[in-house]
DNA sequence: TTAGCTTTTTGACTTAAGTCAAAGGGTTAG
DNA sequence: CTAACCCTTTGACTTAAGTCAAAAAGCTAA
């Protein structure tokens, strides 16, 4: 793994190329195919992760087996950090446990393991990490918030009429293509999971929003047919 | 506001008598009564909170006015910390903002103001404060974590019997009091609101868990008649 | 003590979303 | 080319939890 990689990785932008190396020195490259388990809830806590290609989905599931997704990572964004910090104050008991499963959906997905017990040492020496950190983590609180917002407080087509406008405007931004469409790159039955529903019922709500003429669904492709309306489902 | 209120808060507990002046001649103190809104979340970010006595709830309402709690800080806890780090990258529009409500819970409930721009300064020299911050939004990290597992995955049932059984090992573990009981130190209506339900349901759950002899409610104290039963209705 | 609140309970009913089962599409590998 | 597989859709049915309305129980303050 090149220091290159770090670079892109946000908690790393900052230092100069000596630190990088440092970092680097003491990573740990893994590569998984679809469907592989990163690690369990339910392991020791080694270190925290950068998605470097592929993609990853942090989730739970319940003892009947239902799953939630909770976060996507996509490459260059890190997951797992939380247990760091938790070493302070009283020991939890799930405290160097992971916080949540990890799994690989693509292919081969590489992940990058920086070890908790040198980074941490890391971390005391410079304190710029931690600034970014924190602000790494106030976009996370950011983004569980605003999903607690939408399962307590929207019925299932708000979600969706909201995944799919953010999904847009998130794209708009990043990609320069014209075309008034996004592109799932997960399943359907991920997609369900991660608005907090199931397959079934999001299957019967994106057929609702296109008899009302806002979207049209082709496979992985939703076309946005009436922005405004889409907006109007959404709030 | 004296400094020895701050010692009692987490991220100031290393700190110097003489750093804590410095934090206190910033701060600005406000009482509040029942009911009272501190901000709400479209308000700009002035700064984070400390509560230093009664009750806080923090919390979201769609349109419909239904509404959700997040969080409930009790004294010595802080919130609203997270704008203070979302300056850099990107200027969201939702930064700069609240990312909830506040509402006071009790008469005569004090808040200490953090005013941002003093506090960000302090803490670009301090690299204690940071990592101390760190762990604190670690530890909601967690809680959201938990929060939208609970939601999503489980009934209203377990939520309530978990509730009591979290509430209860947590007060074995902080007051010295044998009986085993808990006292709830807000009306139904909102621990309904922060178990993603509302008052009725939870009437009706907490009538169940009585049927089956578990718990014994009267008004705000819950009595604990099988604590087996109880870990595994929570389960 | 009682009037006037707020909070909680209970009953009857509705509904959004989940479950179960089967069939349809699409993709891939031999 | 086709069998085998996965992913998705559709239909019929169930159910947990929400809504609405009214009564009951608790508090508080004059």
């Amino acid at each position: 793994m090149e220091t290159s990689i770090l670079k892109k990785v946000y908690i790393f932008s900052g230092l100069s190329e000596e630190e990088l190396e440092d970092v680097q020195k003491i990573t740990r490259t893994k590569t998984f195919n679809k469907g592989d388990i990163i690690f369990f809830d339910t392991e020791p806590y080694l270190g925290f992760y950068i998605t470097v290609s592929g993609l990853v989905k942090i989730y739970k599931i319940s003892k009947d087996g239902r799953e939630h997704i909770l976060h996507l990572i996509n490459p260059y964004n890190t997951f797992a950090e939380v247990p760091l910090f938790e070493n302070f104050g009283e020991i939890r008991e799930d405290a160097f446990r992971y916080p949540a499963n990890a799994m690989a959906l693509e292919d081969q997905t590489k992940v990058v393991l920086i070890p908790a017990r040198p980074f941490t040492e890391l971390l005391a020496e410079n304190s710029r990490i931690s600034l970014k950190m924190l602000s790494g983590f106030a976009k996370r609180l950011r983004h569980l918030n605003r999903h607690i917002e939408e399962i307590t407080l929207k019925d299932v087509t708000k979600r969706v009429a909201n995944f799919v406008l953010s999904e847009y405007i998130n794209k708009r931004k990043t990609k320069l293509d014209s075309t008034h469409s996004i592109r799932l790159n997960i399943s359907k039955n991920d997609l369900a999971s991660y608005l907090g529903t199931i397959l079934e019922t999001l299957s019967r709500t994106f057929k609702k929003l296109q008899e009302e003429g806002i979207i049209l669904v082709e496979g992985r492709t939703i076309l946005i047919k009436d922005f405004e309306k889409l907006k109007e489902t959404a709030s």
